[in-house]
DNA sequence: ATGCTATGTAGGAATCATTCCTAGGTAGGG
DNA sequence: CCCTACCTAGGAATGATTCCTACATAGCAT
């Protein structure tokens, strides 16, 4: 997805977040990949184009961006984190040999409810649903998937 | 849950792995709660009747019941690893408060799967579902719920 | 029972993603 | 165009987890 700056102005306009070179380069990177990728790599997208741009900078705007709603942070088990420039409600799919992150968009996966005698009080907010598995490309390496 | 010697030994058998005091207190500790401690819990529970017990030896049981298919890691988005001695396939409910986290025993959630259209290939072998929201003692404390 | 050896334990050091601190820098409302 | 609230860069600090290593022990074989 192409993401011109009259775009970009308005997203952080409509969430009330500061525009700044930084910001554009580390939320046009996250938003143009379906890739999931850590800070470290965003990092090291963006510093090609921003060669003076700090690591502390991409963790803060990711914090910024996530608490405006323009990002969100995707983890899985106890690895570093992943994040998501696609903030609509969708799943994952997660391979256990790559580590690669795969949308699922499912309009069924997204009403999913807890029985009323499992949900001891509970307000839900939202879910989450995780598949764990081996894409194809692993498949094809190991021949006896566990 | 009480656990007697006996049924740690036959469990520890059957899962090939070898019994030693601390790692049936740590087994202990965590088979008989619900409340899915961290590392660090457990080790604070064992340590009253283990004084000498090290916290890497809690960290090291732990990797090996995991790997044994004793335990399991429950992680919640990038909080510290909390561990659960329930090891049937459950779901989980994670309360934005106070962060607990309760079991959710449901036998719809566990027939999930992911139409053909979107699993791209994946050899999926199975998936997790987290609940968001507000358990019923955070609900008292503040009114608006986000 | 006793001894052997693979395996486990304790304690301390090391790791490393993330957060904290602080002295400049800059976006953008007025 | 000018303030100033907010942002950035760089370095230090944090803290859960892992690594290292010398000593201890469970469980098998004698
Ligand atoms: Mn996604
Ligand atoms: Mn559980
Ligand atoms: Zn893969
Ligand atoms: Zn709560």
């Amino acid at each position: 997805m192409r993401l011109n700056h009259a775009e970009l102005l308005t997203r952080f306009r409509r969430h009330a977040v500061r525009l700044t070179r930084q910001r554009a380069a580390i939320y046009t990177a996250l938003a143009e990949t379906t890739s999931h990728p850590t800070a470290d790599d965003l990092y090291q997208t963006v510093k090609r184009q921003h060669p003076m741009m700090s690591r502390n900078t991409v963790y803060y705007t990711l914090g910024v961006l996530q608490q405006a709603g323009l990002v969100q942070e995707v983890n899985v088990g106890h690895e570093v984190a992943r994040f998501d420039g696609n903030v609509t409600v969708h799943h994952h799919l997660i391979c256990l040999g790559c580590r690669q992150i795969v949308d699922v968009m499912d309009e069924g996966l997204n009403q999913l409810a807890v029985s009323n005698g499992q949900a001891r009080g509970f307000r839900i907010l939202g879910h989450r649903v995780e598949f764990h598995g081996y894409c194809a490309g692993c498949q094809r390496g190991k021949l006896d998937v566990p």
